[in-house]
RNA sequence: GCCCUGGUAGUUCAACGGAUAGAAUAGAAGUUUCCUAAACUUUAGAUAGCAGUUCGAUUCUGCUCCGGGGUACCA
């Protein structure tokens, strides 16, 4: 039991029997007491002052003194207006750090066979262009998630849903084989992904050359685009692919089967994976079919051009088409058939799509949709939403070439890290392969920490040509740290010095708000967990590794002299390395034994 | 137009309806005979505006101002 509930339940006893009023202890949540103030935990009154017909004092005086009195956790307490600041018996926490350290999985639930089953989706990638700095955010958060929901006692599996078939693959087959003279990544010696992206980029500069012919002939910018040939060629292309022409199906084939390796090079350095990876080609005519059911049982209806459309205005929202005049499908049709698919693949209890929030209202549809035609997973999927990231000039765009890549920008950090290290001195005296390691550790670690620390709803700002810190609330800074505390704990060991009782040592202010702080990690993932946030972890780690650095810079921990009470900082040095490693690793971010 | 969403120090971010709104960076001033100074200590600086709900509002409600997104045959 932890001392918050210990608290909690004191608090809710005391309360009964002074007041004889009920409160559940679980809604009594005692929090940290502001350092100005003496106390370890506080717990507001307020609640209880009406019911009581006391000042807010004589009630916060009433509790302190039964706690006292009853609960042998409970040292002394003073009571600042409505706020009870509790002191625990300094000696407690001895017992709670050795209860944390005794446990390796302190904070982590582990699934049974019985755990609920989630299925994350996340990346979900065009096989057009190369991923961009977006894509890093989806991937990072989704991969982070599915981490933390495992921490808390899920089962989970991690899937992609890759769009691969479509009128913008059509694009840059079209550009390829017009302009591409046989190139392949190989004679390139370009990522397959890269090499896809610059003909769909060329496609569109083509593409507006025509336009701009056309309209110089005198026609507006509508006409222009119905009359385009390239266009038009395009949309043969996919009809032809529609209709499964073996020629466009075989290019189709090799120029997608480049982009993946090129896209699992990205993933395998981002540290992200999957379990079981979709394809759109595989999925859209499942969807189509289960709208065709749905029009049969009446949830859509059919236009007199033909399209079929729901009417969504019962439930606030619009009439959304599913399939259009021609007979072709949507979005919207695709991720119907994806997720029958998915249902019928694995026995799922909750879907969580990490999508963009431009995509809200989709998703707003997509539940009820799903509902509607019988899933009965469909009304409580998950959205996770999150912040687009933008540029300081604006939104990224790909077909203007204002994206940053995501191969680029992971390069450029680890480049950054390199010679950050360097100047600093750090890597003297290691092999190549080490510095090597440390920079793609320190590197990535400063760019998955920057896009995790935020609130995933809120849009980020991110600008290319300030670098990410590698100080303050950083991934480096607190890998640094772990760095350090591994490196005083092997010089622990080479010394002999082993760890003994040290349960009688009464701890100082930072050694308690040390412990107090590792205490609440189990509470923290099971929150994060809770609220979808790995936010929440990265901020808890950054203020561990924050209080570790203020006692570590007024305590000595190998040279106390005193067995008893170097053992309680060595253990809780061992402790808080492996809760900052076990931290990171739910933020899917590496921690170096030495850098 | 309608719907969703955000607005907090110069900047990047925090704050289950709780105390004097926290950090970090940039600025100013210090600490190195010390287990890794990518550190530590001190200092200055903010809730867009106006009402309301109550013991108490950055948080909830309404209006105004500013930004972002969506809005039926793009994904």
């Amino acid at each position: 039991m932890s001392i918050d509930n210990i608290i909690a339940a004191g608090v809710s006893r005391a309360v009964k029997e002074l007041y004889g009023i009920d409160t559940d202890a679980a809604s009594i949540v005692p929090q940290a007491t502001r350092k100005e103030f003496e106390g370890n935990l506080t717990i507001v009154v307020f609640p209880w002052v009406k019911a009581a017909r006391k000042s807010p004092e004589a009630v916060g005086k009433e509790i302190g003194d039964w706690l006292v009195d009853n609960e042998p956790a409970v040292d002394r307490y003073n009571v600042v207006k409505g706020f009870l600041n509790i002191v625990i018996e300094p000696t407690y926490w001895n017992s709670v750090l050795k209860h944390i350290a005794s446990d390796a999985d302190f904070g982590i639930t582990a699934a049974t066979d019985e755990s609920p089953l989630v299925m994350v989706e996340y990346s979900s990638p065009n096989t057009n262009k190369p991923l961009h700095l977006g894509h890093v955010r989806n991937n990072l958060l989704g991969f982070s998630l599915s981490e933390i929901l495992k921490a808390c006692g899920n089962r989970v599996v991690m899937t992609n849903i890759v769009n691969d078939r479509g009128i913008h693959i059509c694009k840059s087959m079209l550009a390829w084989q017009k302009w591409g003279d046989g190139v392949t990544p190989e004679k390139a010696g370009k990522k397959g992904d890269h090499l896809i992206g610059d003909f769909y980029v060329l496609f569109d500069r083509h593409y507006k050359q025509e336009l701009e012919e056309l309209m110089a002939q005198g026609m507006s910018k509508e006409e222009a685009e119905k009359a385009s040939p390239l266009m038009a060629e395009a949309r043969e292309m996919l009809r032809k692919w529609e209709a499964g022409d073996p020629e466009v199906r075989g290019c189709w084939k090799m120029m997608n089967e480049w982009v993946y390796s090129g896209f699992d090079e990205t993933y395998r350095r981002m540290g992200v994976g999957f379990d079981k990876i979709y394809y759109e080609s595989d999925t859209y005519l499942e969807g189509k079919e289960k709208v065709l059911e749905g029009l049969e049982k009446g949830i859509m209806y059919r236009k007199e051009d033909g399209s079929v459309w729901a009417d969504l205005t019962a439930d606030g929202l619009d009439h959304k088409l599913l399939l259009r005049s021609d007979g072709t499908s949507v979005y919207m049709t695709q991720d119907i058939g994806t997720a029958k698919l998915r249902y019928r693949d694995y026995p799922i209890d909750k879907m969580i799509y990490v999508v963009g929030n431009e995509q809200n209202y989709h998703f707003q549809v997509l539940s009820l949709l799903l509902d509607k035609l019988g899933f009965k997973w469909g009304k409580d999927l998950v959205h996770f939403s999150y912040g687009m990231v933008e540029l300081p000039e604006g939104k990224m765009k790909s077909r203007e070439g204002t994206v940053v890549d995501a191969d680029d920008l992971m390069e450029e950090m680890v480049s950054t890290a390199r010679e950050v290290s360097q100047q600093l001195g750090k890597l003297d005296g290691l092999s190549e392969s080490e510095i090597e390691e440390i920079a793609e550790t320190v590197g990535l670690g400063a760019l998955k920490y920057f896009l995790l620390k935020v609130d995933p709803r809120k849009n980020i700002t991110f600008d290319p040509k300030e670098t990410i810190d590698f100080n303050g609330n950083t991934g480096p800074f607190i890998q640094y740290t772990y760095a350090r505390i591994r490196s005083v704990l092997r010089k622990a060991e080479e010394q002999g010095l082993a760890i003994t009782d040290y349960t009688a040592v009464v701890p100082d202010e930072k050694e308690i708000a040390l412990i107090q702080w590792l205490n609440d990690f189990a509470g923290v993932v099971a929150e994060a967990g809770r609220n979808f946030s790995p936010a929440l972890i990265a901020n808890y780690v950054y203020e561990l590794v924050k209080l570790y650095n203020q006692f570590y810079h007024d305590h000595s921990i190998l040279k106390e002299e005193d067995a008893a009470v170097r053992s309680l900082r060595l253990e809780l040095s061992a402790v808080t390395a492996r809760t900052v490693k076990k931290g990171m690793s739910l933020l899917g971010i590496k921690v170096p034994e030495r850098m």
